[in-house]
DNA sequence: AATGAATGAGGGTTCATTCAT
DNA sequence: CATGAATGAACCCTCATTCAT
C-alpha cells in the first residue's frame, strides 16, 4: 500500500525481513526432512540440505546456528504436524467416543503423515534418541499431550468383553500399536501400506473395545 | 609314521587360529553393539569401537573390511540373537498352543533381549533403513521366518469373542505392538519397563484372543 | 537505468572471484610441482603441498577433487610450459631452417625448463606413466603437436652429408637425445649441467646435419 | 651326496641354507620387479610382491629388511643384468672397433633388456633418483663403468666426417639417445616397438661416426 | 625358518562452520 | 542479508613392520 515506506518504516521492514525469515527456515526445514527421509541422518549433509532448499549452506549456520539445531528444528515440525492433525480432526468426528478415537487413531495413517518418507525420519530420530537426549526433549511435550488425549479417548469408551483393559494400558497398547505399524512401511516385505495399516489399527482398537466394534470398522469416512 | 598327526597338528593349528578369529570378530561386534547402543550410529567410530575391544583400529577393515560391514554383522547378530531365543524357549512351552504364543511373545521382553541398550540399537538401524537398504536386507530372512511363526501361533488359536482377526493380522499387530512397547524404552517418560511392557504386551495377547485371555495374564512363568 | 552497470557489478564479481580461483589454482600447482620435484610422487602429500601452497589442506579436494588430478594438472602445466616455450621462440627464430631446429632445440636447455627439480617432475611422472596411463593421456596431445613441428623443422634441412635420415628418424632422435640429456641432470655424477647439455644438443644436431653444423652451433644467441 | 650328514655337518647344512635363501630373495626380487613394472613404485605394496612371490609378506622384511631395500635390490639386478649383457656380448663382437660399438648399443634393445615392463622399473626409479639418492648411489658405480666403455669404444671410431665430436661427448650422446628412445616404449603413441628403436639408434651412430656406417647399419647380426 | 595376524601411524578426503565479500 | 570460499579437525582405511606361533 506504501511502498515507499517500506523502506523507511522499521516496524513495516521488520515484519517482511520477518516474514521472508520464516519462509527460509521453513525452506530449510522441508529440505532437511526430504535430505533425512532420503538419505538419513547420518549421510544428510548441509550440503545436501542447502542444495534442497536452493540456498547457501551458510545459511544454515545463519538460521540454525548448528546443522545440529536444524535436526531438531525439523523433529519439532513433525511433532507439530502430527499434533496439529489430531487437533485439527476431533472436532469433525462429533460427539461419539469411538468415533473420536478411530479419529485420532486415523491420523497416523493420514496420507499426509503416514508417508514411508515420513516415518523414515522419525524413525531416524527415534534410533538417535538415546545417544542425543535433545531429540527426546523435543518430542516429550508433544508426547504427552498426545498421550493423555489418548488415555482419555480411551477412557470414555466401554473396555469390557474383552481384556478390559484401564485407559492408560489401552492408550499405550494403541499408540504402540500404531509405531510399531509404521515400521512395516521401512522394513515390511509384504507389501503393506498405507490403506491396509489403517484396518490393522482399526482392528487393534475393535480387539480392545469389542463393544464399539462397528464403529472402528465402519468404512464410512476413509482414511 | 603318524600322518595322522602331522595333518591333526596343522589342523590344529588352523582350528586354533579360526577360534582365535572367531573370538576377535565377537568382541568387535560386542563392542560395536556397545558403541551404538551409547554413542548411535552417527557417531560410533572405528576408533571408539576398537578402543572398547581393546584391539587396533586396523583390525575392523582386517576382520570385516570395513565399518559398514560390522555395523550389518552387528544387526545380524541381533537377529540371530532374537530367533535363537524364541527358538529355545519354544520347546519348553509346551503344547498348549496359547503359551506357546505367550511365550513367543514374552521373547521380546526377554531379560536378554529388552535392554534400553540394545533396544537402542535396533532402532538405530531401523532408522537407517531406508537410508541403507542393506540394512533391510540383513533382516529380511529373519523377519520372515519370525512372521511365519508368529503367524502359526495365532493360526492354533481361537479367535472368536473378540475383533475375530485373521492369524495374518493378529500376527502382524501383536510384532508391530511389541515393536511399539519398546519404543517406550527409548522415549516414554512415564517411567515404562521390561516388566510393565510385558504386561502389556501379554495384555495384547489377551485383547486379540479374550478366549485364551486366563493363560495369556497368568503370571506363573513371569518374563 | 543502468543495466550495464549492474550486470556488470555482477560481472566483476564473478570475474574476481574466477580470477581468485585461478591464482589459487596456480598455487596448488605451483606447490605441487615443488614437492614433486624435491620429494617425489611417492612422498608428496597434500598435507605437503597445501603447506608450501600456505593453503589449507582441504583446498586441493575443493580444486582439483583429488590429489590425483591435482597432479594431472601439474602435467599438464609442464607440458604446456614447454609447448609455449617453443612457441614463443621460433617466430624469433627467423627463416633459416637451421636457426630455426636450434631454436626449438634449444628450449629444452632453456633455464626455464631445464632446471634439475623440474626434470625429475618429468621422469617422476613417466616412471609411473605406465602404471597410471592418465598421464599418458595428460601429455599424448602436446606430444603429437611436438613431434610434428620437430619433423617438420627436420624435413627443412640437408640431410646429406651423414646418416641421410628422413625427417620422422631424425626428429625422434633428436627428441630421445634431449630427453636422454636431461636424465643426466638426475642421475650423472660427472658433472655435466644445464650449459654443456645444450652444447651436447647441438651437436646431435651437427651429427645429423653435417650440412648445417656451423648454424648449429655458432653460440651466437646462447642458450 | 652325503644326505644323512646334511642335518648334522654346519657347513653342508649352511651351504643349503644359503642357497635356499639366494632362491628365495631372487624370487622377491623378480616378484618387485614385476610388480613395479606393472603398479608402479607408488602403488606396488608389499602384499603384491609377496603374493606374487608366493611367500608370506613378512618375508621380505626378514630378507630385505625392508620394503626400500628389496627396492634398490632390484635395481641393483637391474643394473647388474644390463652390465652383464654387454660383457657377455662384446667378445663375440669381434675386433672392428664399429662392430663393437655397435653390438654394445644393441644391448639396449635386446629382447631380455629392452622390455616394456622392465624399462617401466627403469623409469620408475628415475623418477625417484632425486628424492631418494640411494637409487643413484645404486646405479652410480654401474654407470661409470658403462661411460668409461662406451667412452672407449667411441675413442676407438674415425670421428670425421660428421659432426666430428670428441668421444666423451658421442658417448654422453649415444647412452642419452638410447634412454631416450625407450622412453618412446612408455608414452610413444606412434607405435615405435624394440626394432624400430634398434635402427633408429644405429642410425644415431651412423649419424656420429659416417666413416663407419655401413658397419653400423648392415644387419648381419639383428638385434 | 616361515608365516600372517596384529598393530597404529599416516594417508586422502569429507564436511560443519566461519567470515570476507 | 546472503553467499560460498576457505578452513582444518576428524573420519575411515591402507599398509609397512613386528612378533608370536
Amino acid at each position: 500500500m506504501q511502498p515507499s515506506l517500506t523502506s523507511s518504516t522499521s516496524l513495516a521492514t521488520s515484519d517482511a525481513r520477518l516474514q521472508r525469515r520464516v519462509r527460509r527456515e521453513e525452506q530449510l526445514i522441508e529440505a532437511a526432512l526430504e535430505c533425512i527421509g532420503t538419505l538419513g541422518l547420518r549421510d544428510t549433509t548441509v550440503q545436501d540440505v542447502a542444495a534442497r532448499a536452493e540456498m547457501a549452506a551458510g545459511s544454515i549456520s545463519q538460521y540454525f546456528d548448528s546443522k545440529e539445531h536444524l535436526f531438531t528444528a525439523v523433529l519439532r515440525t513433525l511433532s507439530e504436524e502430527f499434533e496439529a492433525t489430531w487437533r485439527a480432526r476431533l472436532p469433525a468426528a462429533g460427539d461419539d467416543a469411538a468415533i473420536r478415537l478411530r479419529s485420532f487413531v486415523d491420523c497416523y495413517f493420514d496420507s499426509s503423515i503416514c508417508q514411508r518418507k515420513k516415518v523414515a525420519v522419525w524413525f531416524a530420530f527415534w534410533g538417535e534418541v538415546k545417544a542425543r537426549p535433545q531429540y527426546r526433549d523435543v518430542c516429550a511435550g508433544y508426547d504427552q499431550v498426545h498421550d493423555r488425549m489418548l488415555e482419555e479417548l480411551c477412557g470414555a469408551l466401554d473396555p469390557e468383553g474383552g481384556a478390559a483393559l484401564d485407559a492408560r494400558s489401552a492408550a499405550k497398547l494403541i499408540a504402540s500399536a500404531c509405531h510399531g505399524l509404521w515400521l512395516e512401511l521401512l522394513t515390511g516385505t509384504d507389501g503393506l501400506r498405507r490403506p491396509q495399516l489403517a484396518v490393522l489399527a482399526r482392528a487393534q482398537l475393535a480387539a480392545l473395545y469389542p463393544r464399539h466394534a462397528a464403529q472402528f470398522t465402519a468404512n464410512e469416512h476413509g482414511v
